[in-house]
DNA sequence: TCGTCAACCTAGCATTTGCTTGGTCAAGAG
DNA sequence: CTCTTGACCAAGCAAATGCTAGGTTGACGA
């Protein structure tokens, strides 16, 4: 299918310079067509930009699901969440970039209010397990769980910004490295 | 001066609306003027940018080298980084958000060529507390310092995002937890 | 009273932008 | 051989964008 070639040539460049800097122009010339030929595939760049975010959310969340379904306890399922979240760096980084610098104003417009829907699915998923694991005593009972889970977002859906695929640094490393300073940053001791 | 009043309208809103898709008939239109006038004040657009960038990172600089003069510990010394970063979040909000949103796409030109020589600066400053924290024993010496600095600056950089000057959440919370986290994330036990 | 000057306006130009309309062309089905 | 269809091109339009050139206004000092 040459429409799913052209929503990643579309991501990347949506995720490198801004959708609104991102020009129709810019994704035909990458793809090697003319402007005018992308509306055969698409509506407007504004359903390029929906059909990228939506995909990603309802990947996301049932990753989420996933290790909730597991039934382990609080501290495991945190690094569950936190490893899947780091993981979908390597196959969903533009659309994790995407979501994160241009989700906001998006949901402004009722196009997209279901970037809102998901965002409270997230934060209800994360807060959930902290909530537990403090009950537990796994985790400190100081912990603010609402802005520990914007910590920790924030945390692991910033380090797309950075990392290279195919780059020297591995994403086992960046895994391990974050895994560790989050969980023990959150641990009681 | 009122260069300083439309350069703090103009900040935010590049940091609500994003620089490309900010015009200059916005910020004229919320300073109550025409565009045309906005360039009695400046020679373009991208001056605008250029002054609030410059000056967010002199201040950074500035308060980054405050804290390493007190010649304390590296754990203290830390400490007075993450609490400094988060602090400026009140003052220094938009301007945050832009050197992290569109920072890596401008540096690619010569004339913001000082944002790549700051990041320098600021992971050499963050490395090498973290980097005296493993030898004097208090940071675990697994971490990886490179790394871990990446961490601890998209985190508390990117809180600004959610942050909302005036709102009911207080810098005191945000930095009491995130100090709380991060400290404890990358020390030994 | 006159001259100066910062701040702003009026009007518009050149370019870029998202998108449209009508057509071409090659591959495959019947 | 014809017909259909998916992928693309050619050409251009209306709106928006950054910026410019020349004029107006009101405060202030000499």
């Amino acid at each position: 299918m040459r429409q799913s070639e052209l929503l990643a040539i579309a991501a990347d460049l949506f995720a490198d310079r801004g959708y609104v800097a991102t020009t129709v122009r810019d994704i035909a010339d990458e793809a090697g067509i003319l402007s005018g030929s992308l509306y055969h595939h698409f509506d407007s760049k504004e359903s390029m930009i929906d059909e990228i975010l939506s995909t990603f959310i309802d990947q996301t969340l049932s990753s989420y699901e996933g290790v909730i379904a597991e039934g382990k306890g609080p501290k495991e399922t945190f690094e569950g969440l936190v490893c899947t979240s780091l993981e979908s760096m390597v196959e969903s980084r533009s659309a994790i970039l995407i979501y994160q610098n241009e989700g906001r104003f998006l949901a402004a417009q009722p196009r997209f209010s279901y970037l809102t829907a998901a965002h409270r699915k997230f934060e209800k998923i994360w807060t959930d397990v902290l909530k537990k694991g403090v009950k537990s005593g796994e985790f400190r009972d100081s912990i603010d769980p609402k802005l520990v889970y914007r910590l920790v977002r924030d945390t692991v859906w910033t380090a797309p910004r950075w990392y290279r695929p195919g780059g020297s640094l591995k994403p086992e490393k960046i895994i391990e490295q974050y895994m560790a300073v989050l969980v023990e940053g959150v641990s009681s001791h």
